[in-house]
DNA sequence: GCGGATCAC
DNA sequence: TATGGTGATCCGC
């Protein structure tokens, strides 16, 4: 796919430049550069979008103003001085050059067009592009010449080329054919690194020393004549010229390819025999150009993707020759060495256009060679160096790498370190010399952009829609995480990024949804009594637990278990202990190696640090649930020993009730819940609305504990099933971090010890609600474990003379002998607990919660779903049956098709 | 850890 | 009428 960065996103600074003008020479038939431009601004102009680019852009000139007043602060002493550091680091860098692998880059351009012309060919010789109206991926060339490019809204293209055919993507597809297209990228690199769909880099260094021995026959591949074609003997470098005319299909699909120990384009031996075909054969050489000619070649054979359909490979070798210095550090990464992976993938991105379309560029191994290349070279031209950096350089009068090279003083004072490292290297000809390896992933996220929405319920739904969505992808992955973001951008195009925390993971579309609906929710009632006007949301989640977290947490559940109810310095201990053996020392990382490869290295050992600083944190923290617990409690007393009328949230309806007694607010949350329909609640609750947005968080905390509390009692007195798992999803006014403590505290269940030490403060409401579940703290050390890992084992107090239903098996025991009835429960846990050692599929609580929804309060939490359509009450089983909004062209149908 | 920004594709 | 989605990283709090 064509990069938004060369192509639509040009590098003028002129904001019709930017805005998605090239700079290209059109065609006959296209639309010469005067006119592309005038249609675009036209069609930009006055726009929401173009307003805000002028915004972005007026900040950027701010950076900009900011550095250059910074840059003449600076004297001539400390330029002295900086030059100085920055020289000793750029000798020992140029000392670690290392130089002694082959890379190459492969792109294929216009990869989703060709893909379409080819299984098309009404396509060919038109102008096309795939995506849609609001957004192109990419174009063919015959639409290029009209201006059409990637990154270019459909209907901006549209008027630059009213004949232009907008194909929808078809990923399917394109990852068809990627693959095809891997297949063979492994028979020269087997740890090839792959960016994208179209683009791959290889590290060819060791299939080239393979290469200088075979014989012929293993590099000869065979042309098999088409009926569109063809000369016999077609040479591949005649075939590569014909880059806009049909070529032909050499090679049947059923041709043996890919044989692990043998040359999979090789005929057989019969063919073979048969002079007229080895006629047609073709004998690639032994040097990297000629490795590269090789893969295009099979390429083209295998995807059938002609030349003239635009299928362009683009690459660039790059060889060194050894570097005879072999510094400390490259022992550090010598187990990159191992996995065949070496040198430095920068330059060969930055060439890839070189002699763009269909062409080829070598660097010789020579340092002289690599910095002649970099010396005219425009920073723009290097990755990782978008519009916003070009212009920042650019506003110290640097363009290329010669002048980015005779700034690096000044750069070190104005920039920060990892920036001006980075130029350093660039300016040096350096790069990675390692082809990071599908690392793991650190974030998974969903977002949408449709017409405007602003009515608070449908934002609430859409944000729903998008955790269940966000949770289906996290399963696929088996991944759960404890950081949730949710994204918004309003029809300004202004874009918003919420985030919260949790000490345990989360993978559910109800536990996203109950972290991401609070963040919504507080930034709809920031905004109150103006509606947020959406264009986009999105949910993102983060923190996922690497291996050594799991580890870790399964040493501590066995550790846990294994102690059984030892003290908790005990616990202590085993944390302590694993914490030190776990971590293998730091190493030192050498300012001298290549800055990519530190980068990596630093992104590894990130695991381990962030671990540590977590393990730190927990230490510090222990205490803070507890803490939270304490001030909800007070928070109650206090809300409920002042004053009488107060500002509420409706957890129902989400509206504020102002100045209203607390008995009425009950009131109004039971019309709520009890009321035909969520818009005779906010009418109601609309007459109370004030004018002041603040929202009481304290009071929040309280009421919405109320309710929880309300609803808990009527689960009780229902079922006599004692839980408190309601309240995570039902608890609707809680602020983020006191909501994601709560979540947690909740969670993790506590034990009978932990109960009778707790202040009994209990959340209790006028109705005459009992007191009928307290929770309490031990000690800090348990809350420490349990923030650790939220499967531990819990009892339960009950009131005398209840039936016992275990909230794990969720089976009623017979016993009334409350000790009897806490081991049946640690017993049903581990058995949990293993399972999800096992499976790490089942996870205690959320059992727990599963089953107090199916047989407690249930029956009020649906009946809470089915009339408010608060999404966030949902039922794992009522949310396939949503509702969706009435009345409003936006419905869920138009956001999801 | 959070939020805004930048960047790539 | 109308300017995307996903993932990563960095910096300054």
């Amino acid at each position: 796919m064509d990069s938004t960065k060369e192509k639509y996103d040009n590098h003028k600074d002129d904001l019709l430049l930017r805005m998605g003008l090239n700079d290209n020479k059109a065609g006959m038939e296209g639309l010469d550069k005067e006119k592309i431009n005038k249609i675009i601004m036209e069609a930009t102009k006055g726009s929401r979008f173009y307003v805000n680019e002028l915004k972005k852009e007026k900040q950027v000139n701010q950076r900009i103003e900011n550095m250059i007043q910074q840059k003449a602060k600076i004297t001539s002493q400390q330029l002295w001085k900086a030059q100085v550091q920055v020289d000793r680091f750029a000798m020992e860098l140029e000392q670690s050059r290392n130089l002694n692998n082959t890379i190459v880059h492969i792109d294929m351009d216009a990869f989703y067009a060709a893909v379409e012309m080819r299984d098309n060919p009404e396509l060919q010789d038109k102008p096309i592009a795939v995506g849609s109206v609001s957004m192109l991926s990419t174009s063919n060339y015959h639409a290029r010449r009209f201006g059409v490019r990637a990154a270019m809204p459909g209907f901006i293209a549209k008027r630059l080329c009213p004949q232009l055919i907008i194909v929808p993507p078809n990923f399917d597809k394109y990852r068809a054919v990627s693959k095809e297209v891997k297949e063979i990228l492994a028979d020269y690199d087997p740890n090839f690194m792959a960016t994208s769909l179209d683009e791959a880099y290889l590290n060819i260094t060791k299939h080239l020393q393979e290469r200088q021995n075979w014989p012929d026959d293993k590099r000869r591949y065979f042309i098999r004549n088409s009926v569109e074609n063809d000369k016999p003997g077609n040479k591949v470098n005649k075939l590569n010229e014909h880059e806009r005319s049909i070529s032909p299909l050499l090679f049947e699909d059923s041709l043996p390819d890919l044989q692990p120990s043998g040359n999979p384009f090789q005929v057989n031996s019969e063919e073979q025999n048969n002079p007229q075909i080895l006629e047609n054969s073709v004998v690639f050489g032994t040097s990297a150009e000629e490795v590269v000619k090789e893969i295009r070649f099979r390429i083209e054979q295998k995807t059938k993707l002609t030349a003239s359909a635009a299928m362009n490979l683009e690459y660039l070798i790059i060889s060194f020759s050894l570097g005879k210095f072999r510094p400390v550090q490259d022992s550090i990464a010598a187990p990159r060495d191992m996995d065949g992976i070496a040198p430095n993938t920068m330059l060969a991105k930055i060439c890839s256009d070189k002699h763009k379309p269909n062409g080829q560029y070598q660097i010789l191994p020579n340092r002289e060679a690599v910095m002649d290349f970099i010396k005219d070279l425009p920073i723009r031209k290097v990755s990782g160096v978008g519009k916003v950096t070009e212009k920042m350089l650019k506003a110290l009068g640097i363009i290329t790498c010669t002048e980015l090279y005779q700034q690096r003083a000044l750069l070190s004072l104005l920039f920060p370190e990892t920036s001006w490292h980075y130029f350093l290297h660039i300016s040096l000809g350096l790069g990675s010399t390692y082809l990071a390896r599908d690392g793991e992933r650190k974030s998974m996220s969903v977002e949408r952009t449709f017409s405007e929405i602003n009515k608070a319920e449908e934002q609430y739904s859409l944000c729903q829609e998008l955790c269940s969505e966000l949770a289906q992808d996290l399963q696929k992955e088996g991944l759960k995480g404890r950081t949730v973001t949710i994204k918004l951008k309003n029809v300004n195009f202004e874009v918003k990024t919420r985030a919260s925390t949790v000490s345990s993971v989360v993978s559910t579309a109800e536990e996203i949804f109950a972290i991401a609906k609070e963040l919504l929710r507080t930034e709809i009632d920031a905004d109150f009594p103006h509606p947020l006007r959406l264009r986009l949301m999105g949910v993102r989640i983060s923190s996922f637990p690497n291996e050594e977290d799991k580890k870790q947490q399964q040493k501590s559940i066995i550790g846990f278990l294994q102690a059984g109810n030892q003290s908790l310095s005990a616990t202590n201990c085993i944390l302590k202990k694993t914490d030190k053996d776990q971590f293998v020392k730091p190493l030192e990382i050498s300012q001298k190696e290549s800055f990519f490869d530190k980068k990596r290295l630093e992104r590894k050992l990130s695991h381990q640090d962030a671990f540590k600083e977590t393990m730190n944190k927990q230490s510090l923290q222990k205490s803070q649930p507890f803490q939270v617990l304490k001030k909800m409690n007070e928070n109650l007393e206090t809300s409920e020993n002042s004053d009488n009328c107060q500002i509420f949230t409706c957890p129902v309806c989400f509206r504020e009730q102002r100045l209203i007694s607390l008995e009425d607010f009950n009131k109004h949350v039971d019309a709520c819940l009890d009321g035909p329909s969520i818009s005779e609640s906010a009418k109601t609750s609309s007459c109370s609305h004030a004018s002041s947005t603040e929202v009481n968080k304290e009071e929040n905390v309280h009421y919405s504990f109320s309710l929880c509390e309300k609803q808990n009692y009527e689960a009780h007195l229902k079922n006599r099933e004692i839980t408190l798992a309601n309240c995570v999803d039902l608890e609707g006014a809680l602020d983020s971090s006191s909501k994601a403590e709560c979540v947690d505290t909740l969670n993790n269940r506590l034990s009978k010890e932990e109960y009778s030490s707790l202040p009994r403060k209990s959340f209790n409401i006028e109705n005459g609600l009992q007191n009928f579940c307290t929770v309490s703290l031990e000690n800090e050390d348990l809350t420490l474990l349990s923030r650790q890992e939220s499967h531990q084992p819990y009892s339960y107090e009950v009131i005398t003379g209840q039936t016992l239903i275990c909230p794990v098996c969720n089976l009623e025991q017979k016993t009334s002998d409350l000790t009897l009835f806490n081991e049946h429960v640690d017993i049903c846990l581990n058995k949990g607990i293993i399972q999800e050692l096992r499976k790490d599929k089942v996870n205690p609580v959320n059992q727990c919660k599963e089953s107090s929804r199916s047989t407690g309060g249930s029956s009020r939490v649906q009946k809470t779903v089915t009339v408010t359509k608060r999404p966030g009450l949902m039922t794992k089983h009522s949310a396939s049956k949503k509702i969706k909004p009435n009345n409003s062209k936006h419905t869920l149908d138009t956001f999801f098709k």
